[in-house]
DNA sequence: TACAAGTTTGTAATAATTACATTATACTAT
DNA sequence: ATAGTATAATGTAATTATTACAAACTTGTA
């Protein structure tokens, strides 16, 4: 979902988009590299030296909540965010840690055993090395 | 895996099976409900009041290092551990919290994106709610 | 203006994980 | 059996991520 579209996104649904979430939600759409919480706190902290890291988490909560952003756990200890909801599939490389996106339909997983059981949301992701560090 | 196949394995890999790892892969055995360190240490603690935590950790750390554990992050700030190393996804219902395996072909997953990637691990975990908790 | 709701901050509390130094144990070679 | 080496286990402390909570600030509205 491009920028624009978020901030009306946010505004459909009496989400008031103070300064601070602009900015937050301005970086995710721009660094679309599933950063950690660290990652946009340290980044935006430039520009706004005042920024609290709870704001951070509060926020990114918020936008989670709402759909707009979903949360990555493929490492422990590391909670990415991904601004990016549309149906995709991560994978990570071991070597450069790069987390790529790539296209899967999820529906078409076979799942015989789930018959019975509501599903909502559906994550794929997997690890190895990527092509730029297997040329090498 | 069974238990006996477990040892034997660890034994040909040159791995002592010490008193207490002996205990935690008994543990993971018998409790296939991807425990979480803390689960694993308060409950073996019972029965070794001795044991430490980082001694769960550093075997947890050694099984997962030789595959014969398998790490599961599906929720941030909750890192699972799965002796069934076999290949199956994992579905945990966001209303009893339970994490059930279910059968899954994950080569089957078409992923025409990832040509020139090499993939060594592939995870799928979906959430939802159980049978159990739907029928209520 | 005054109230209510929503934001942001800051500090402190938890909790997970790692680092590291120390002791204990098991295994080998003499 | 002894000495030496590698591995294992413990405990403490350090880091780090995350949450809780109270206080200050903003904004919209009656
Ligand atoms: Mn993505
Ligand atoms: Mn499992
Ligand atoms: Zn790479
Ligand atoms: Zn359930």
């Amino acid at each position: 979902m491009k920028f624009e579209k978020l901030k009306k996104e946010l505004m459909n649904r009496n989400i008031n988009l103070s300064y601070h979430r602009m900015k937050i939600l301005e970086y995710l759409d721009k660094n679309r590299c599933h950063p950690t919480v660290d990652q946009i706190f340290t980044d935006i902290q430039k520009t706004i030296p005042t920024l609290s890291k709870t704001t951070v988490y509060n926020t990114l909560k918020k936008l989670v909540e709402e759909d707009l952003v979903r949360v990555i756990n493929i490492e422990d200890n590391e909670t990415r965010y991904d601004i990016n909801t549309e149906e995709h599939g991560h994978f990570k490389c071991e070597t450069c840690k790069t987390i790529f996106d790539f296209e899967i339909k999820l529906e078409s997983i076979p799942n015989d055993g789930l018959d019975n059981f509501k599903v909502f949301d559906r994550h794929v992701y997997f690890k190895g090395i990527c092509p730029g560090c297997l040329r090498v």
